[in-house]
DNA sequence: ATAATAACCTGAGGGC
DNA sequence: TGCCCTCAGGTTATTA
C-alpha cells in the first residue's frame, strides 16, 4: 500500500499527536509481522517521544533510550484514535499516550514491521544499505547516471531498488517514467545523461505532488486522521492499462515487469 | 557479483 | 453461495 508519499503523510499526521507526549502503554496484540515485533519495544513505556522521522518508507520513532523502526509493508496504516476506541481486526499494536490518544498500527497482510533498537537506527541492517532520499540533493542526475551505467536491468526495476534510491515503489516508478517519457522496459545502461536528469526531476516532482495531495488512496490507504489521499486523480498511467493516454490518446500498454504490473504508453515513452 | 524467484500474509474480485 | 484462481501499494532471503 504505502510508498514514500503515504508514509510521509502518515508521519505528518501522527507527529503532532505523538511528539513530546509520554507513552503510557504499548500493547502488542499480534507480534507475527514480517519479523516478530521486538518485545523490548515496550521499553517505550514511561518515555517521552522526542521526534518522528522518515527514512525511505521506514518511520523512526525516537525516544531517550532507543528508537522504534516501523514499516507499513503492503497493507499497513496508522491511525490516531481515542484510547477507549475498540480494537479492529488486524489492529496489531497500540501505542497509548498520556493524552489518551492511541496510535493504532493496522496491517491485514502483516508485511509490516515494528522493531526496537538502542543503536543509531540509520545503522540498522534494514536501513544501512538504503540509497539516498529521493527528495534530497544527494539524489541528482550525476548520481543516477552513475547508477544506470553498465546496469543490465530494466530502468523501472532499477529505480524501485531501495539500495539505488529509497522509497520509490510501483505506483510512482510508473508515474515518473511516464513524466520522463522513458519506456519502463528500457535497459538502464542505455539511459543517457539527459534521460537521467529528466528521470530524477520526474521522480522528485511526482513524489512532491503526491505528498501535497496526502498520498494515493487506491483501496485502503487512509491518513492518520482517517481521510484518504487525493493523488489517485493525478495518476497518469498506474491502474489505467487499456485506457487512452492523456497525452496522445493511444491505448496504454499493460505488461508484467519483474512480477510487477506495469502500465506505460509505447508512443510517449521510448 | 548481479539478477531473477520465492517467500512472508490476508482479502477482494472474477469465473465457474 | 462457494470454491479456486489471480492479484495487490514491499522487501528480504534464497537460488541461479
Amino acid at each position: 500500500m504505502p510508498e514514500l508519499p503515504e508514509v510521509e503523510t502518515s508521519r505528518r499526521g501522527i507527529a503532532p499527536k505523538l511528539v513530546n507526549q509520554q507513552v503510557r502503554d504499548v500493547i502488542i496484540r499480534q507480534p507475527a509481522l514480517r519479523w516478530p515485533i521486538t518485545p523490548s519495544v515496550t521499553d517505550l513505556r514511561g518515555q517521552t517521544i522526542d521526534s518522528i522521522q522518515r527514512r525511505g518508507k521506514y518511520l523512526l520513532i525516537y525516544a531517550a533510550t532507543g528508537c522504534a523502526i516501523l514499516h507499513l509493508g503492503m497493507s499497513g496504516h496508522l491511525r490516531i484514535v481515542s484510547s477507549d476506541t475498540p480494537f479492529k481486526k488486524h489492529d496489531h499494536v497500540a501505542i497509548v499516550l498520556a493524552s489518551n490518544d492511541s496510535l493504532r498500527f493496522h496491517d491485514p497482510r502483516r508485511f509490516g514491521a515494528l522493531l526496537w533498537t538502542t543503536d543509531d537506527p540509520l545503522c540498522h541492517p534494514l536501513l544501512a544499505r538504503l540509497g539516498p532520499e529521493p527528495l534530497s540533493r544527494a539524489f541528482n542526475a550525476d548520481y543516477l547516471w552513475q547508477q544506470v551505467n553498465h546496469s543490465r536491468r530494466t530502468i523501472k526495476t532499477l529505480i524501485m531498488d531501495g539500495t539505488v534510491v529509497a522509497g520509490v515503489g510501483n505506483i510512482y516508478a510508473a508515474e515518473a517514467l511516464f513524466l520522463a517519457s522513458i519506456d519502463p522496459r528500457k535497459t538502464a545502461g542505455n539511459i543517457d545523461s539527459d534521460g537521467s536528469r529528466k528521470l530524477v526531476q520526474a521522480i522528485k516532482h511526482v513524489l512532491k505532488q503526491a505528498i501535497k495531495a496526502g498520498g494515493t488512496t487506491l483501496k485502503d490507504f487512509l491518513g492518520s486522521d482517517g481521510k484518504p489521499g487525493y493523488f489517485k486523480q493525478s495518476l497518469q498511467v498506474y491502474g489505467r492499462g487499456g485506457n487512452p493516454c492523456f497525452q496522445c490518446r493511444n491505448t496504454l500498454n499493460e505488461i508484467r515487469l519483474n512480477q510487477r504490473n506495469t502500465v506505460f504508453c509505447s508512443y510517449c515513452q521510448r
